[in-house]
DNA sequence: CTAACTGTATTAGTGTAATAATACAGTTGA
DNA sequence: TCAACTGTATTATTACACTAATACAGTTAG
């Protein structure tokens, strides 16, 4: 069963896009792996304080990327394979890298200063 | 007047939200200064492919922050003090780092690796 | 077996982002 | 002066995120 404890809401962006992101991220970290069970959409959708719908809207997504599998009655698990696995590692974790940088830089911050908070935010 | 040029749309965040940051980003790189003159909200939202009504949104809450002065008839022209520069430097770009860090340490990114894409991605 | 769980689906309602079309008041430069 | 710009405001409409309540079908552990 996978954890949801590291998981925080943040705002400005859909609250289902937030689990997705959130269970591929923990794909590619390695710390959700091929065959663990997903919590259910009613206890998860409890856990976090969100609708069940919001839960079955992220699942729905995963499932449709061949992400996890789900049949009616059973427990939904996930699916990795190195292709997906390689795939949502290019998607998120260059586009997120990418993204500060570019956040960084419209600030005027200087490479040696990027690298700087990195250090202090570890 | 202030330049859109490396104006972005990213997505899954209100574009106003989008309007708004790159302003406030632009003030903390020194890029966009006291007394610079914005662009109209017509003149923006045509620039951009927006409606004007969602410029105005993004440049109301500007005002409300002082960051803008705006009044009917004329141009609306950026405010900034040491205050204010100092205010939303310390809430965008130790927040954006923070973000940065949080998102890497969730895919099992090192802070060696996380260096190593700022290097790669500068 | 069966109760308690699973996934799935539907309908209705709320709030917000964004668009569209106007209107009006004030400023400014030629 | 006055035309062309400014900011501001209003109303209506669409789309989407999210909630709520409910129903039904299938699985599973005791």
């Amino acid at each position: 069963m996978i954890s949801f404890e590291n998981f925080i809401m943040t705002d400005n962006s859909p609250i289902y896009l937030q689990i997705l992101l959130y269970i591929k991220r923990g794909i590619i970290a390695g710390i959700i792996c091929d065959g663990d069970e997903v919590p259910s959409r009613r206890v998860l959708s409890a856990l976090l304080g969100v609708n069940p719908n919001t839960v079955q809207k992220a699942y729905k997504m995963l499932e449709d990327e061949g992400l996890i599998v789900s049949r009616t009655g059973a427990k939904s698990s996930v699916v990795v394979t190195e292709e997906t696995l390689a795939e949502i590692r290019a998607e998120l974790l260059e586009a997120d890298a990418k993204d500060a940088v570019d956040k960084l830089k419209l600030m005027g911050v200087s490479k040696e200063e990027a690298h700087a908070l990195i250090e202090r935010f570890w």
